[in-house]
DNA sequence: AGCAAGATTAATGTATCCATTGACGGATAC
DNA sequence: GTATCCGTCAATGGATACATTAATCTTGCT
């Protein structure tokens, strides 16, 4: 029963475009709200009420809801509706251990495996343009960047399971390092480890890739849980 | 908006027992099905079937499904119904990239942070009884020494988040480990490597801790992948 | 015979309806 | 005044009904 050409299909590609099913617009609409912070944590909001807000009935909103809760973005208690999961300091600590171990060990996969051109062309422009914006003050230019950056790199593995779960997590912490990002310390070293990084993988230095990649993680991991624990931000 | 009491409740809890939805009984009754191989990957089946097996309606099979494609063990195809996931082997060296990379970390952790003597307890105790399995060739009873192991190891990093993550790549390994465990060679090496990890943890020694599971783990995907190639399973 | 366009059908996605149940408030007993 | 019990009610979980739509089959044409 097992057909051979099924093999091929073992990631499921989700039509991104054209005609896409009311759930799924939910979905997105949700998690754009979420992550946006129009819908912020704390209140419980029934579902009949986003029903309303999003115009839609109540099914579409249960099946986005629970994709949103399994992925750790709501919570859904029974008779009181779904609420945005504020992430606390202890949860952002949870967030960056993972952040770091599967972040290095990408970059170490990469460099073993070498990187495209390609690849090598899209990181040093990340860099460059973090450079840029580090210099201009652009704090969101910077931001994007190196989100590119990290994208970029596990992107680079291939591994669509580390992908995917990898967004996830970026998903979760989107709203606190948006938050922080205004109060957080220049970051400076920042782009010397990213080049750092850039340069083990090019010469093929897994080690080198995976401590410092790690180095860099764990140590802006640690300024920003030392930021929340200062500010007494719960939620974002 | 936001309450302080809030905080504690970051991590839902899922009441295990008493009243559990419909939903929730699918999801863990199809779940065990393609686990253990009730339902096997390859063909489709419909909503409708589904529920006129488990004798419930479409609603709660949809949520179940939901769950389950979000986890990565089915796929749903909108005319054709869900077919579970075939694992291929290039799956399952996603699979074991992360696996490999997460629990490295994870031993790191743990090692940083010092392990409870009951945690460390009962890892000796899983490596002795993998050991004893293994001079009476009880392949069943090493397995689950061994599953307890490691779950053991990423429980104690305490990271609710670290322990989800694995908890579903896990269960996305399950079958393929379960079809293999007759197959491959005796695991001999592994209950040292498995050893010397607990000893590395016991001492602190984190660089020590991640260097011997990493190897470990990277040693035992690649026996796994060399295995499933020469067999040319690709789905279980 | 082979192919294309249209009709048919079946499975889904969504809406609606209904029964269940847990939260809340008020009344009562202490 | 306080705590407890019970009744009410609203929100949910689940079943059902319905419209949509893509896959398949038919049929006619070349």
């Amino acid at each position: 029963m097992t057909d051979i050409a099924d093999l091929d299909m073992e990631t499921p590609a989700r039509p991104s475009s054209g005609k896409r099913a009311q759930t799924d617009r939910v979905y997105d609409r949700l998690k754009h709200m979420i992550l946006e912070g129009e819908l912020l944590p704390g209140g419980f909001v029934l579902q009949e009420e986003l029903g309303d807000r999003i115009g839609v009935s109540r099914t579409p909103i249960r099946e986005a809801l629970i994709r949103l809760q399994s992925e750790g973005l709501i919570e859904i208690r029974p008779r009181h509706g779904m609420r945005v999961l504020p992430v606390s300091v202890s949860g952002m600590r949870e967030i960056y251990e993972v952040l770091t171990g599967l972040e290095a060990h990408a970059a170490k996969i990469v460099a073993e495996r070498g990187a495209e051109t390609a690849t090598l062309a899209k990181l040093d422009e990340a860099v460059a343009e973090m450079d840029r914006a580090l210099a201009i003050d652009d704090l969101a230019a910077w931001a994007e960047a190196d989100d590119r950056f990290h994208t970029t790199l596990v992107a680079a593995t291939g591994n669509q399971r580390l992908i995917d779960i990898m967004s996830k997590i970026f998903d979760q912490a989107y709203r606190v390092r948006k938050l922080t990002l205004k109060l957080r310390p220049k970051p400076v070293r920042s782009n010397a480890a990213h080049r750092a990084v850039v340069e083990a993988i090019r010469d093929r230095d897994q080690q080198g890739a995976y401590r410092i990649h790690e180095q860099h993680r764990r140590e802006s991991g640690k300024m920003l849980i030392a930021l929340l624990e200062k500010l007494e931000i719960t939620a974002a």
